[in-house]
RNA sequence: GCCGGGGUGGCGGAAUUGGCAGACGCAGCGCCCUUAAAAGGCGCUGGUCCAGGGCGGCCGUGCGGGUUCGAUCCCCGCCCCCGGCACCA
């Protein structure tokens, strides 16, 4: 029956909504320019993978960020606020296997149709700075910075050993493997030994970190997560000699070096390079290999596993102690890696968790070094006490035995202080095609040349046969392979891996300032002009990945004298999932809400409503149906009542500044009061939600104003009210529906866009009160309420508490201890019996 | 285990600096409009007690204590949930 329903009871949005579209495109109205005389404000969300669609993960991600563009244009900045793709990864690769579509036709199909998606939403973005990362126009100066990174040794090679994904087919990064897993597609990671690219983010870590507590415009979470991955430690790397063997030495890295008299054995981890020197005897080396291949054969995941028992085997090599000379046991086992320090340890059982628990197993000596306290009776001792059982040691405090402990290896001329990270260099090689080729070549006769930069950009070239199985498959195309080597002109190969994806998204936005910009990553000034990124928004996933990425790229660029920012991001703004029926929307679990079908039976005004109105952004949102619904029927009730008013608003004064009475005073008190709150919860924490709840109490105030004052006061000054209200209600909702707004605003006869209105500012006078209430409570409980003249005394406001009719019989006969006045707010009585 | 964030009605969520707990919305209930339905409008809506009435009493922000005239907010101890890291030496 509803297919019959008249069109009437819902407001035209289709139509509006194109229109409007259409006349901001049309208009170039959201275009940025540079313009040194304005204040800029650079306003950036995550560019998109092309995946096929969007999803309403990106409807309330962009919806956010629009509103706060749009807000900003209207308070006067120049506003940047650009869109593109993030075009390269694998999906588009499995595509082609799966359909046998090129990867380049899928991606740039699926990118047309998502721009067409993100329109119907109305984003204000410019869309003429759009920017495609498979595009060779771009991909060709992060190939330039690539051989720039290379002179400098800020990219390398290396064999290690390293992630690999089995069903991606490439290596992974160590912050792409989740708990064991691909991040991408969840599959068990295992390790594997491969040459491949690195860039020396290691190489930042001080800075990363250092700059972490400045990006105070960070969610402390996400600052913390940076903070954990860089894992900085201090402490000092030392050698233990090996027994008998004066050219061996094990260096090894403790955070504790106070605790060095209680070491009673050594660890390697088992394929540490030193153990196939100090193991030479046939029998025990057999042991050796046996015990590294049951280590090996464990997965990720059940290294990971708690409670396992830590395994090892006592080599019979011995070391010395060099702190008290002793003869102590050394082995190898799980428990230490390579990856890790110097990935050798010295054990003290007594005051660390894991060598207590190796001990127990193996039998082994415990000392305590640090004094218990009383009555302690946990394993190994991490706590704060005197030093014992340590030599020269004994009686500091910690902290003093630390320092003197390094004093004795630095003088002993056998280590130093030391600060250790666990961050490791950003491997970017990919074995995969869908990336940017990297511009290396290996000549018969010269080895390892980067391409000449007049020959970048080294195209990926389109014929090439992707199979998913055996290996890179640039390697299988000849005709990209096979190249003169840029410095003899001799036979030479090209390197056939792809760049990590990370890669490109490290600086899009500074592509996004210039994005035409042909001699050049980007245009020098315009990148002085519009960066940093003033907000930046996206979700909580990329914490680590992509945000310290693009940081350390940042720097990078910095220390190439491309750009002068130390940080891309000023402010971040990690907003929160989607999430329905209590779970993550999803296929399997047939809970997605469809972006297209939400915009075209309710509206992209209505959909962006729901998304900011439900839950703040930082927060999970939970899609709620009949919740979208309400956002609608609030939009068709502004709707009617401006259109079912327009002849009376058109015709009043833009506001009423004196109210002749009471009721009009107060409804326009509200009208500004509405005012403040919309713009301190935009300024202060992006609190969206309240900022609609705000204009949803205006509106229903004007509506119970529009029933009550009809015959109360002149009808000119009534008008100018209403009008007054409905204009403020359009200004303040504007960045959150843009289209209805528009509509409506220019239905009341304004021919300028709301987005060229200057934000509405308080009106000091309209906000001024006669009167404040005040809570009168007797012993904190509340008795009564007064209405107080503002500028009253406290003792004026304590005479009339007293006074009050209510509170008498609650105050009885009991002593009055003392009366405590909050002015305008608040009267507490204290009695005694 | 360590770090971070949380716990408020049937639900999503408010409460800016320690000062009216539950704004706004959803759901629900009642009424109005209508031949009827849809749409819309108006009102009620934390629990509980007092036969009923009230501008009523009491209880109430995970649990137990504390500080304070006053605590959702601060402190101490616990429980639970979410996220991150995790044999990191």
């Amino acid at each position: 029956m509803s297919i019959d329903r008249p069109a009437g009871d819902r407001y035209p949005f289709r139509a509006i909504e194109a229109k409007w579209q259409r006349i901001w495109e049309d208009g170039k109205q959201f275009r940025a320019t540079e313009d040194p005389a304005r204040p800029k404000f650079y306003c950036l969300e995550m560019f998109p993978y092309p995946s096929g669609r969007i999803h309403m993960g990106h409807v309330r991600v962009y919806a956010i960020g629009d509103v706060l563009a749009r807000y900003k244009w209207m308070r006067g900045y120049n506003v940047i606020h650009p869109m593109g793709w993030d075009a390269f990864g694998l999906p588009a690769e499995n595509a082609a296997i799966d359909n046998g579509v090129h990867p380049a036709i899928w991606t740039y199909e699926n990118i047309d149709y998502m721009r067409s998606q993100l329109k119907t939403m109305g984003l204000s973005y410019d869309w003429d700075r759009e920017v495609t990362t498979c595009d060779p126009a771009y991909y060709r100066w992060e190939q330039l910075v690539f051989v720039k990174m290379l002179e400098r040794g800020l990219a390398y090679r290396k064999r290690s050993t390293v992630n690999w994904c089995p069903s991606c087919q490439t290596i992974l990064a160590n912050e792409q493997v989740e708990g064991g897993r691909c991040w991408r597609c969840d599959s068990e990671v295992t390790p594997r030994d491969i040459e491949g690219w690195f860039f020396k983010i290691t190489a930042y870590a001080e800075e990363l970190l250092a700059w972490c507590d400045r990006l105070t415009g960070w969610p402390e979470r996400v600052i913390t997560m940076q903070k954990n991955w860089i894992g900085r430690s201090e402490g000092a790397a030392f050698d233990l000699p090996v027994a008998g063997r004066p050219e061996l030495r094990i260096r090894v890295f403790t955070t504790r070096p106070d605790t060095a008299f209680g070491m009673t054995y050594a660890v390697l981890a088992p394929e540490h390079p030193l153990v196939d020197q100090l193991v030479t005897m046939p029998a025990e080396r057999a042991e050796v290999e046996r015990f590294r291949a049951e280590v090996l054969r464990q997965s990720e995941i059940e290294r990971l596993a708690e409670d396992r028992p830590k395994r090892g085997l006592r080599l019979s090599a011995k070391v010395v102690n060099p702190f008290n000379g002793a003869e102590i046991p050394l082995f190898i086992a799980d428990y230490v890696l390579m990856t890790y320090g110097t990935g050798a340890i010295m054990a003290v059982p007594g005051e660390d968790q894991r060598d207590w628990d190796f001990a127990k197993r193996h039998d082994l000596q415990i000392i305590e070094t640090v004094k218990r306290p009383e009555g302690w009776t946990g394993e190994a001792y991490t706590g704060d006490g005197v030093k014992i059982n340590s030599g020269f040691l004994d009686g500091l405090t910690i902290a003093e035995a630390k320092r003197q402990a390094i004093d004795w290896l630095v003088a002993q001329g056998l280590g130093e202080a030391t600060i250790n990270y666990r961050l490791r260099d950003w491997g970017i090689s990919r074995q995969r095609y869908w990336g940017a080729p990297i511009p290396v070549l290996y000549c018969e006769r010269c080895g390892m040349v980067a391409e000449k930069e007049e020959n970048l950009p080294v195209v990926l070239p389109r014929d090439v046969q992707i199979s998913g199985k055996g290996g890179a498959p640039l390697a299988s195309a000849p005709s990209f392979v096979n190249a003169p080597c840029p410095r003899c002109g001799g036979r030479a190969r090209r390197d056939t891996d792809t760049m990590d994806t990370f890669v490109e998204s490290s600086w899009y936005f500074l592509r996004y300032c210039s994005p035409r910009h042909e001699t050049g990553m980007f245009d020098r000034a315009a990148a002085e002009y519009w960066m940093p990124v003033d907000q930046y928004i996206g979700g909580i996933e990329h914490a680590v990945l992509h945000l310290l990425y693009a940081r350390f790229y940042t720097k990078v660029l910095r220390d190439l004298a491309l750009v002068k920012v130390d940080e891309p991001f000023m402010a971040l703004l990690s907003q929160g999932m989607v999430i329905k029926d209590g779970a993550k929307m999803s296929k399997s679990k047939g809970n997605v809400v469809d972006p297209d079908d939400l915009i075209r039976t309710l509206g992209a005004d209505t959909a962006r409503l729901f998304s900011l109105f439900a839950a703040p952004p930082e927060k999970d949102l939970d899609w709620n149906d009949r919740g979208v619904e309400g956002g609608a029927r609030f939009l068709n009730r502004i709707w009617r009542f401006a259109v079912g008013h327009a002849d009376v608003l058109r015709a009043a004064a833009r506001r009423c500044e004196t109210p002749s009475t009471d009721a009009g005073r107060q409804f326009r008190r509200t009208i500004h009061e509405t005012i403040q709150r919309v713009t301190g919860d935009i300024e202060r924490d992006f609190h969206f939600n309240t900022a609609i709840a705000a204009v949803m109490e205006l509106v229903n105030a004007l509506h119970a104003f529009e029933a009550a004052s009809a015959d109360a006061m002149p009808a000119t000054e009534r008008a100018a009210l209403l009008r007054e209200a409905v204009e403020a209600v359009l200004l303040l909702l504007g960045p959150f529906c843009p289209h209805v707004t528009e509509e409506l605003w220019q239905r009341l006869g304004h021919t300028e866009s709301v987005f060229k209105q200057r934000w509405p500012e308080a009106d000091g006078t309209a906000l001024a009160r006669e009167e404040v209430t005040v809570v009168v409570q007797v012993d904190g409980k509340i008795r009564s309420r007064l209405s107080v003249d503002v500028n009253a005394s406290d003792a004026d406001v304590e005479r009339l508490a007293l006074a009050d009719d209510k509170v008498k019989p609650w105050v009885g006969s009991r002593r009055i201890d003392k009366v405590v006045v909050v002015p305008r707010r608040l009267v507490n009585v204290v009695t005694r019996a």
